[in-house]
DNA sequence: AGAGGAAGTCAATGAATGTTGACCAGCTGG
DNA sequence: CCAGCTGGTCAACATTCATTGACTTCCTCT
């Protein structure tokens, strides 16, 4: 399975409003291209030629996605929430921090039994997320939000 | 920012190396050439032409990427490795159930302390993973790890 | 029986893309 | 001072892409 042709389901507005399309339902030819406004049923075959290798049809004969199709969707709102994944490491090291001093100042004598799991998770939450994520903590966070799925 | 231009940049598998090896390091033109083996100058400038919006030049003058083309990597891996998603959600309710079971066998008196962030924390990431990013955990996990980025 | 919708196929065409190879200016070490 | 490297530009061409519109075939409703 090579990631080329999951790229190929994203690198046009149409494929991409297809894809989103079938993640809600599964759909016929007929009803997506009426739900998309395609006027041209040509013009939606070419598309769906191009997404075969992401598409598959179930057994009442609607399109529906394949893991690849969801792959490329996933890529595609990865692309759009840029940020979360950052968001979401600093939240977890926000809580267990907190955690941390929580027990640290009020409760010092069982401060050994929040510490060591705490720490450790965060070791290997870090270590997954910038090793193996390879998620950049810098990188102008700014304006990461308005980035639009067009 | 339309996620078009990012998209762009994914699109051909020469991109996706000059992505990869510009975010290893920054690189000149000539460098860049060297070392993806690109025979041709001029294929060279229209590859780095299609991405200039993820682009920029430090001030040394060499290639590097910016917060597009980060994102544009980061779409890369998320198709190569599909499923890492569903597993950081997993292994976040794994860590997050063996601290809350932790604490209520172990240390009672405070297991309110940290049942209450982790619970929420937990209640948070799902509706993230599953409603905002549609993430499924259903989809076949079989042979996701062998997805290649040709 | 015939209208009409579903689910496409196919050829034609213009625009965009990918690739080659020639060319060029500026700098540098011997 | 000139060979050779860096850092490109440009024209030309073949290929692929996106889009249109005409045409099927099958099925259903009246």
């Amino acid at each position: 399975m090579t990631s080329d042709e999951v790229f190929e389901a994203i690198s046009h507005p149409m494929r991409i409003a297809i894809l989103k399309e079938l993640s809600k339902k599964p759909s016929g030819f007929a009803d997506l291209k009426r739900k998309l406004k395609i006027k041209s049923s040509g013009l939606l075959d070419f598309h769906l030629k191009k997404m075969e290798t992401v598409i598959t049809t179930d057994n009442y004969g609607l399109y529906t996605l394949n893991d690849r199709g969801f792959a490329a969707l996933r890529a595609v709102y990865v692309v759009s929430n840029y940020g979360w994944q950052r968001r979401a490491w600093l939240i977890n090291v926000l809580m267990m921090a907190m955690l941390n001093i929580y027990f640290f100042f009020v409760v010092f004598e069982f401060y050994i039994f929040v510490a060591i799991p705490t720490i450790g998770w965060i070791l290997f939450y870090s270590y997954w997320t910038f090793a193996k994520r390879r998620v950049s903590l810098r990188g102008n966070g700014s304006n990461e939000e308005e980035m639009e799925v067009s």
